[in-house]
DNA sequence: TTATAAAATGTTATATTATAACAAACGTTA
DNA sequence: TAACGTTTGTTATAATATAACATTTTATAA
């Protein structure tokens, strides 16, 4: 039964397979360029592929790029506690694993004691390569 | 000449009027629909309003949702680290104004050692409201 | 004050991202 | 097998955002 939830439809596993070979977060009109041989014609089959890999947490929509990213992280297998760092030069995006972040930011309430059952961070700046060459 | 630097042009001033007027975040084709009895007609002028005004820092970009939220926090005038809690139910957003946070993020590094110039975050959950409603 | 550079504008067209609506097939379970 | 939920396939269209180009306005400084 547990097998079952985790078993992916076809187009939902050619998604995956997709994003999780590629280097970087994949856009969602060229996951289906990519996939069209595959028998994927329309951007609706790719769009719900994506959603439903989303809510299982497989992968993550990296939202200030629109582009989806495997999920390399163990700890958020529920997809509500997301960071990455993202470089502004040469567009590098890698998920961001820190318990200590993640407590601190799980636990956060704002002053209304208001709580939050997920969130996601973008992180900004130069990696280690870009800076380098500055 | 300082005063220069602050100075709007007719267009953002336009679009920031409305942004700060408005109780939660703009859409940009209803930031258009809403400013063309004044004179703007075209996507463009808009999008070029906003951007200028995400660069001072007057306005910030929600991701998650496509839309536009006037600033309301003095901490953040570079738009370089931001704060949002966002009620899945009713979509209210507010920043967040949070020393603390701020201060956490803003010197946050991840495991490679990268520093970040910019950060936003986005918080999902009920508010207070919709939570009594539940 | 004029030239010149930088920023902003206006405009048309188009690119990119995402969803609506409907019909059919599949998989699971009662 | 009947009933249900999920997935698929398909066409059309909605929503979001930028390219390219010509012009005008504003700021700077020679």
């Amino acid at each position: 039964m547990s097998q079952k939830l985790e078993q992916l439809s076809k187009n939902q596993q050619i998604v995956l397979n997709l994003i999780e070979k590629a280097k970087g977060p994949l856009k969602a009109y060229s996951i289906l360029y990519n996939v069209q041989k595959k028998g994927i014609k329309a951007p609706l089959q790719v769009y719900r592929a994506l959603e439903k890999l989303i809510k299982i947490g497989k992968i993550h929509k990296i939202e200030s790029k629109n582009a989806f990213i495997a999920c390399n992280n163990s700890e958020c297998e529920i997809s509500n506690a997301t960071a990455f760092s993202i470089c502004d030069n040469c567009e590098h995006v890698k998920e961001i694993k820190n318990a200590k972040l993640s407590k601190y930011l799980s636990n956060f309430h704002d002053n209304s004691g208001m709580k939050f059952k997920k969130y996601n961070l973008e992180f900004f700046g130069l990696c280690k390569n870009c800076k380098l060459k500055q």
